[in-house]
DNA sequence: CCCGGTCTTGACAACGTTGTCCAGGCTCTA
DNA sequence: TAGAGCCTGGACAACGTTGTCAAGACCGGG
């Protein structure tokens, strides 16, 4: 009755008519604060009225509201993942370790892609900030992220990982993307090539430009020239890959070796290469699974994705606690994982 | 000077000192409703009003709490999603699917990895009721979900997808695993074979029992006779899986093909029969990446996992928008691929 | 010039929870 | 047995926002 009365003249919707602790009170014949002492574990109730106040929390099916926990307490013990697609594979691993470290601290994950725009990034950070998650971590597809400043000032931790924050100084978690990149060719060159093409993501994404450098680094190191036609950065999909794949393994002055700039170009080479019915050597970075079964076998410079994510989040949550050190940048090795090498055919040239 | 004070005397956090609209609107010289209404757009507000509130928000870099906005609004604009790992790359494109589903209708995305503990899956559920989510997709990992009960009589929209709930009626989007497996095992059966194996998963989890029964109808529908001895269901990490490979595929009465029951025995089941030496047919449920690439090319019963995903959540969507129909069971159809079918050598008994 | 209407604005309560503070009943000791 | 102190319980305000409602400003027509 009374129920009926209140859901008729209140203007809200009342989470579909659940009951709140205030009902839990009332049936209990307690008081308000009493309930909330109950439901939180709260020390100074006795057994017999905590008794009466459990009974009904079950009756009435009561389940505390935490949004309303969260405005009282100014904590929402949860944080936010932005990053580039949920789908990708790569991206899985990172996922789940975010998750992980979350959940060890009580805390839930909101995620979401920015699909390598820019504008969508910003959006879902600051959609994720207006529900004041306590930290983010960002993927970032864009390179300007001074619209954060004022979220950081007002206290919300955030960890880049995998690129950097462009124009602001925060932490940031990356893979040693030059070096891995540097040791991949090197191993190429240390199996007889001299011819050795790169092909890569766009150059504005900045492990796509530190991998390039750790290709030219290798090249140089090896007193190697490097022909501008061996090398093409663009957009990964498929398409434009396999052409740019068999511009620079046909035809006259062709490479010998291929390094791939990530494991989306490396999938679509290991096609072009079965296809042309001469032996390429190909090194790739980010491995693949099933990579050790392909003919030949390619050799890759691995990341450990899930290793981005936990020590970012491990940062973050470092962070919460009150870490006011500077800025800081981690980078994290890369392992090459060799397969097949003996098979790859050292260049003629 | 009266934010020092207030900062005092406060014995809440107050989010790190971030302005409310109350600021906003001291400083704008206007009442709280109006900044109110410029946050949200609303009409009645002059433009030269307006300009001053803006100006404010700017001045104090404020941004709105969606924590009271949504503990007044009595809705949370956010979807959560329980699955089993968010690093199997099975579920990345599930999860990308509800996400980009949940986006267009203006909803963010929590989500969480049960480790297909049911204990776990139950506990992250009802965090996630506990935030008042508005709607809930679960992939479950336990097979009784009566503890959903109250929340669902409550209001919280929920669909289960990849498998179905358990002794409660709710929404479920499945593939049709039954009809999937029947029809890769009809291929190998069409291709000679008469003694297969079948390599699953445990078989308390229903797509494992369902694919089983697939393959048990396909062959009694080819007339063949199954030997127990072919069959192995059970835990899908590598040692085992490797075990039960080697087991079936060899010695007096081996298989000369193999159905394996999703892509991480697929995978482990690859390997196994590369180091055999001697053809053996395979078919897999789950694509894999690069399948077409292995020798032999592994020919798969692909499920759509984003289509998957995509369906639940529109469906959940569109209870939240009122649909009250009974509880209804979504089939999603598989899809064959045969991939170098005419290399598997026909079985010679 | 006055009345009715529209338009803009702000005061106030409420969403469901938790922190503060106080009251009343009890036990223990002198 | 009385007073001090502890334990239990509840009244109240506050978190930051939005819905309701009413008041004032302004306009045009009679």
């Amino acid at each position: 009755m009374s129920d009926a009365a209140r859901t008729a003249r209140s203007p809200q919707p009342r989470y579909g008519n659940r009951p709140t602790m205030k009902d839990v009170a009332a049936r209990a014949g307690v008081g308000l604060k009493t309930v909330s002492r109950v439901v939180n574990g709260e020390p100074g109730v006795t057994a017999e009225t905590e008794r009466r106040v459990q009974d009904a929390i079950t009756a009435l099916g009561f389940r505390r509201n935490d949004s309303a926990r969260i405005l009282r307490k100014g904590r929402t013990a949860s944080v936010g993942l932005v990053l580039e697609d949920l789908a990708d594979p790569f991206y899985a691993p990172l996922n789940r370790a975010v998750e992980e470290v979350a959940r060890d601290h009580g805390a839930l994950l909101i995620n979401g892609s920015s699909a390598e725009d820019p504008e969508r990034e910003r959006e879902l950070a600051l959609a994720l900030c207006a529900r004041r998650v306590d930290g983010l971590v960002i993927v970032p597809a864009g390179d300007d992220h001074r619209y954060l400043e004022p979220e950081i000032a007002a206290g919300i931790a955030t960890v880049f990982v995998d690129r950097p924050a462009g124009r602001i100084a925060a932490d940031a978690v990356l893979s040693d993307n030059f070096g891995g990149a540097r040791e991949g060719v090197a191993h190429l060159v240390a199996h007889g090539h001299r011819r050795i093409g790169f092909l890569g993501d766009r150059p504005g994404i900045h492990t796509a430009a530190e991998r390039l450098r750790g290709y030219r680094a290798a090249m140089a190191a090896a007193g190697l020239p490097v022909d501008e036609a061996w090398v093409s950065l663009g957009p990964t999909d498929p398409g434009r890959v396999r052409a740019e794949a068999e511009r620079i393994l046909t035809g006259p002055g062709a490479v010998t070796a291929l390094f791939t700039g990530n494991n989306r170009v490396t999938a679509t080479a290991v096609r072009v290469i079965a296809g042309l019915g001469r032996p390429v050597a190909l090194v790739g970075f980010d491995d693949l699974e099933l990579a050790d079964l392909l003919s030949p076998a390619v050799t890759v410079v691995a990341q450990d994705a899930g290793q981005l994510g936990r020590t970012a989040a491990e940062l973050l949550f470092r962070r919460l606690e009150g870490a006011q050190d500077a800025a800081r940048r981690v980078e994290l090795p890369t392992r090459l994982i060799v397969r097949g090498s003996g098979e790859i055919p050292p260049a003629a040239g």
